[in-house]
DNA sequence: CAGGCGTTTAAGAAACGCTTAAGAAGTGCC
DNA sequence: GGCACTTCTTAAGCGTTTCTTAAACGCCTG
C-alpha cells in the first residue's frame, strides 16, 4: 500500500456508460483512475505508482491482452484484475497466463468485485520475530537461545527454553514448582527437576536473573522486597 | 518458488472421489499432499513450507473457512484458492475476506484451474542470486555445484543443491525438517530424509557448514556460542 | 541451632541425531 | 525396450545430547 488513506487503483475501460460506473462504484475505497483506451493504460500504468489495476479485455488501441503482456515485460508487478464480457475458460486462461491475477466476468457482482481487490492489495503484517527481554538477555524462542547485550550467545536446551520463557512471560510473577511442573514437564515428574533446571538456566546465564521465593517458588525481575 | 522443480501442493478436500482426482490433475505441475479434514489441513498448513493451498469449504472437524482463518492468524501468506460448491456472491465474499486469494465453484474447468494456480504462484523475474556465498563455498545453484575457495569443485545431486541453497538462503534461520520436506521432498516422506541429505552435504563439503538445533532443525550460519 | 528448604552434582534413562547400507525409483544410453 | 548408472528413500544400529532422579551438602528462618 503506498498510501496512508484509499489505495490507488487504475481502471481501464473503454464502455462510456460501465467505466464511469465502476469508477463511481469504487470510489469510497479507491483512488480511481480512469482511463478509456490502452495507450493512456500502458502511460499510467509505467508511470504511476498503482497499488492495483482493473483492466478489461476489448480495448481501443491497445487491447488488454496486450496491454498486461506489456505492463509486465516491463516489469511492473502490480496486481492486476481482468474484468470483461469475454467469460470462456480458456478466455480466462489466456488472461491470466497473460500476467493478470484476477479474472471476473461481466454482468459482475459488485459486492465480489470489492472482495477481490480487497484480496489483491491485502497486505499480511509479517508477524516480528516475538523476542523477550530478560535483565539484560534477549531470548530468541525459535532458535531457542538467549544473546547478552554484549554479543555473547548461550543456546538453550528445549526445556531450559520453556521454562525461562514462561517465567519472562510474567515479571514480578512468582511461580510455584507445582505449575511449572505441569505446564512444561509430565506431571508425574519430581519437584525437583524445576530446581536442576533453573541451576543450568543460572549457570548459562547469569545468577541475578532468576530469584528464589523461599517457600513459594521462583520468579524473574525484582518484587516486593 | 521455494524450489527447483514442481512446486508443494497442499489440497484440502474431504469428498472421496474429488479429491484424489485433483490431486491427480494437479499432480503433473505440482507435488500435491492431500488431506481429508480441517483439523490435517491446520497441521500441514502451519508446519509445512507450501507454494500454494486449495482449500474445500465444507470439511469435516474444521470448516474451510475457519481453516484459513487459523492459517492467516498465525501469520501464513501462503497463497490460497477455495474450491467449493457454494457459489453466491456472498459466499465469495465471505471467502476472500477471510483470508483467502482466490475462489472458484464447483464444477469447475479444469484448464481455468491450473491457470489460476500459476497466477497464484507466478513469481516475477527477481533476479536469483547466481552465486551464494557459505563459509568457504561458493554455490553456483544452476550449476549445482560448490567450488570451494582454494579451486576445489564438488558437484551436488538436484536434492542436495535445493537443501543446501535454501538453508543458505536464510543464514541464521533454523528450518524444521517438515518445512524442507514439504517445501523439497514428497510431504509423505520420512522426515529422515532430511537427515540422510545433510549427512551427504557435511560429508561432501565440510562437516561445520550446516548446524544442528536438537529438537529443532538445521541451520546454515551463525553457531557462535 | 535445628529443621526445612534450596543448591549442586552425578549418573541412569530416554529422546534425538548420525551413519550406514541396501532396495526403489528415476534417467540416459545403446 | 532393456540395461547400466545415478539419485532418492527407507530403516536399523549406534553414539550423543537432553531429561529426570536422587542423594549429599549448604543456607535461610524461626
Amino acid at each position: 500500500m503506498t498510501t496512508a488513506d484509499r489505495p490507488s487503483l487504475l481502471l481501464v475501460e473503454d464502455d462510456a456508460v460501465l467505466g464511469p460506473l465502476i469508477a463511481e462504484l469504487l470510489d469510497p475505497d479507491y483512488r480511481v483512475q480512469l482511463v478509456t483506451n490502452g495507450r493512456d493504460g500502458l502511460h499510467h500504468g509505467l508511470t504511476g505508482a498503482w497499488d492495483v489495476m482493473v483492466i478489461d479485455r476489448g480495448l481501443p488501441v491497445m487491447d488488454g491482452i496486450a496491454l498486461i503482456a506489456a505492463l509486465r515485460s516491463k516489469g511492473i508487478a502490480t496486481p492486476i484484475l481482468i474484468l470483461t464480457a469475454l467469460g470462456d475458460a480458456d478466455q480466462k486462461v489466456r488472461g491470466l497466463d497473460a500476467g493478470s491475477n484476477d479474472y471476473m466476468t461481466k454482468p459482475f457482482d459488485a459486492g465480489e468485485l470489492a472482495a477481490r481487490l480487497r484480496a489483491l492489495t491485502r497486505t499480511f503484517p509479517s508477524p516480528a520475530p516475538a523476542r523477550v527481554m530478560i535483565g539484560d538477555w534477549e531470548l530468541d524462542p525459535t532458535r531457542r537461545s538467549v544473546r547478552s547485550v554484549y554479543g555473547l550467545t548461550v543456546s538453550l536446551t528445549a526445556k531450559e527454553g520453556q521454562l525461562l520463557a514462561a517465567l519472562a512471560a510474567e515479571p514480578d510473577r512468582v511461580f510455584t514448582r507445582d505449575e511449572l511442573l505441569t505446564a512444561y514437564f509430565h506431571a508425574s515428574d519430581q519437584p525437583g527437576v524445576i530446581d536442576t533446571y533453573v541451576h543450568h538456566l543460572r549457570r548459562k546465564i547469569s545468577k541475578a536473573v532468576i530469584r528464589t521465593v523461599h517457600g513459594v517458588g521462583y520468579q524473574i525481575g525484582d518484587a516486593h522486597e
